[in-house]
Parts: C-alpha cells; structure tokens; sequence
DNA sequence: TCGAATCTAACGAACGTTCGTCAGTTATCT
DNA sequence: AGATAACTGACGAACGTTCGTTAGATTCGA
C-alpha cells in the first residue's frame, strides 16, 4: 500500500524537521515518487500531517494500555518499572513515539487546536487507568499514601523526566544513570 | 538599540514557529521595519539565531547560577522547592526559557551541532553545581544516600517533569498538583 | 564655522529557489 | 474499456538573500 508508504516517510520528516521544516517533495523522493502523486492519496499537507497523527496516537495509546492490560497480577514495583523500560523501548524502536511528543509540545500554530484535542484526550486516558491501578494497590497497602493520585501523577513524572532525557541526548550511560536515579528515589518515595 | 529589539523579535517567534516556521519578514514586521534591514544588524538568519541562542543561554545559566549562590546558607527542603519555584517563574516571566527548551529538544537540523554544543556546556555546568550541593548535605546528614549524583539526578528529573509539564498545556491547577506530587514522593525518597 | 567626507539605518526592487497546489496526460492492469 | 496511480507542466506565493540608493546624523579639516 502506497499511502503507507506515504504516511512513514511523512513521519520521518516531520519527526526529525517538523511540520514547516519537512516538505512534500522530501517524502516524495523518499517514497521513490513526485511530490504531485501525494495528492492521489491524501487532500494536501494537513490531511496526511493529521492521518499520521491519528496514527501515531493509536499505536502509542495502544501499546501502553496493553502493557497495563497484560501485569494486571504483578507487584507494582515490577509492573512501573517496566512501564518505564517499554516506554524507551517504544522510543528506540519506532519513531511514533518521538513523533508524537514533538507536535505535542511544539505543534504547528495553525492545527493546534486539534492536536490539542487529540494529546488531552490520550493523557486523560492514560491517567485513569495508572490512577485505578494505584488505588488498587493502596487498599493493599502495598503503596504508602492515602490519595491515588498522588504517587500517579508522580510515576507520571518519572516517566517524563525519562522522556525527556531520550529526547535530549540518547546518551545510553546518561540514560540509565537517570533511570536508576530517579526510580529508586521514587520507589522510596512510595513504598510503605 | 535596534538590533536588541530585533532579537526580542526573533526569540518570540522562534519560540512560537520554530526555526524554520519563522520568517524574517514576520519579525521585521513586528519591529516596523522591511526584512532587509535585519542584514545591517545579522549576517543572516543563522546569525540571527545563533545570537539569541547565545542571549538564551546567558540568561538562564546566570538566573540559575545565581539561586544557588543567594542560598547557600539554606535548608536543602528550602533550597531545591525554591529552584523549582524559580524555574516556574522563569518560564512565565519570559520567552527565553522556552525557547531554550524548544532548541534543545529539536534543534534546526544544520544548526544541531552547534546547538548541542551549548546545550551540553548548559546541562553540564548546572549538574556540577547540583550535586556538589548534594554531597556537601550527605556529608551534613540531611540526605539519606552516599552517593551524591543519585539524589542530583533525581531532582533534575523532577525539575525536568515540571519543564515538561509548562510546556505541555499551561494549566496552574493541573501544574500544582503535579509539583506538589512531585515534590512530597521526591523528598521522601530523599530525606533521612 | 562651514562644507566635505564618512557613517548609519533604513528603503524598493529584484534575484534564484522552493513551497503547496491544481490540471491534464500517460502508463499499467484487471 | 475503464480505473487506478503514476506522470509532466505550470501556477501564485513566499522564502532568504543581494544590490544599489536615499535620507539623516556624525566627524573633521580648513
């Protein structure tokens, strides 16, 4: 399938480039086509920027939840600390990932408005169903806190903080320093 | 000065669109002046750039810098809830911290070398200061740890968390809640 | 002190290039 | 024969950049 095609080499240029920076004929010459040929496929630039988008949210929203879906029964040390690793597996593997955290945090000006809509709606998400797992975990007094929300918004911010290092340097030392560092302050933090 | 105003100029829009996503003609717009006359003032529009990169840089290292120095004498639960506070108030304040940020995580492709140069020089700096803090608070018995660099990289992953979170949607409520989940898991993984 | 020379900062016009987009044509395959 | 998907050609607009020029200020020697 040709918008495939399409549709990955526009996530690789707008991933490394951004949506002003990457052009038509770019993906094209990637594809192996002429710039013109795209327009069979999607209606111009915003159409096929907004698919990939869609796309990008779905693998992502798909492939934590069913991480989540999958350590219903494991301890909450194991269960968050390999969240994290499939977080950077998810990054170093595809570009979905790094795709997605670029528009979320610098979107073009003039489709900020629905990609908004779509980043608010996967974090809503994604934060009820870490907030539930906690709660859970509090009955069993395995987590030390009275508020769910609390070690979940915090988890939330290890996870960025993680993100942000990919995104920053993928310096593989760097990283795993900072990845035990903040894990294990966390996880002292919590733990009852 | 005119080639200040033009800076400011520059940094706004940068910030907003991006290096690519920002014409000169838009900033010469907003100082009243024709695009051609930004070439009495910069070479081009790299210059441009690299100069309030360079302007960025400048301000945020010597805001921070001088935090720590102003409090030296200060209990480390003060010290490091304020320098999270400070940097807060930095990006609120003005645009430079933003768009810092924005250079760092994706960079202009032709300019990446010379960005990550800076940035690295940055990043490094700070961390030095950090976690000589730290080791002078082990050494006091403020912190629970030995070595040093844990706890250091652990605070600048909270630092690192609430950038993100700035970035993402600036919403204060949203934003306090995060800081403060953050910062009472970080310090009971931290204190002794 | 006065005019000449130099400097400053802006200007309009145009350069070559690239952008996204539209229309019409040709090739390929059921 | 009809449909799909590529192609060629062309479009106006915008990009960064260079050029030559103008108007106003500053400097300086006679």
């Amino acid at each position: 399938m040709k918008s495939t095609e399409i549709k990955e080499a526009a996530l690789k240029f707008f991933t490394i480039h951004g949506y002003e920076g990457a052009s038509l004929s770019q993906i094209a010459d990637e594809v192996g086509i002429k710039k013109q040929s795209i327009y069979g496929h999607f209606k111009g630039k915003d159409d096929l920027f907004l698919q990939v988008l869609r796309d990008a949210k779905d693998t992502e929203l798909s492939s934590k939840l069913t991480y989540f879906q999958s350590t219903l029964d494991e301890a909450p040390e194991q269960s968050l600390y390999g969240y994290l690793q499939l977080v950077i597996d998810l990054f170093q593997k595809n570009e979905h990932l790094k795709f997605w955290l670029r528009m979320s945090f610098f979107p073009p000006a003039h489709l900020a408005e629905a990609i908004t809509e779509e980043v608010v709606d996967l974090e809503d998400q994604m934060q009820v169903v870490i907030e539930k797992r906690f709660s859970e975990w509090i009955e069993k007094g395995l987590i030390h806190n009275s508020d769910p929300s609390i070690p979940a918004l915090a988890f939330i911010g290890v996870v960025d903080s993680i993100l942000l290092e990919l995104v920053y340097v993928n310096d593989e030392k760097r990283l795993c320093k900072k990845l035990e560092a903040s894990w294990s302050i966390f996880w002292r933090g919590i733990s009852s």
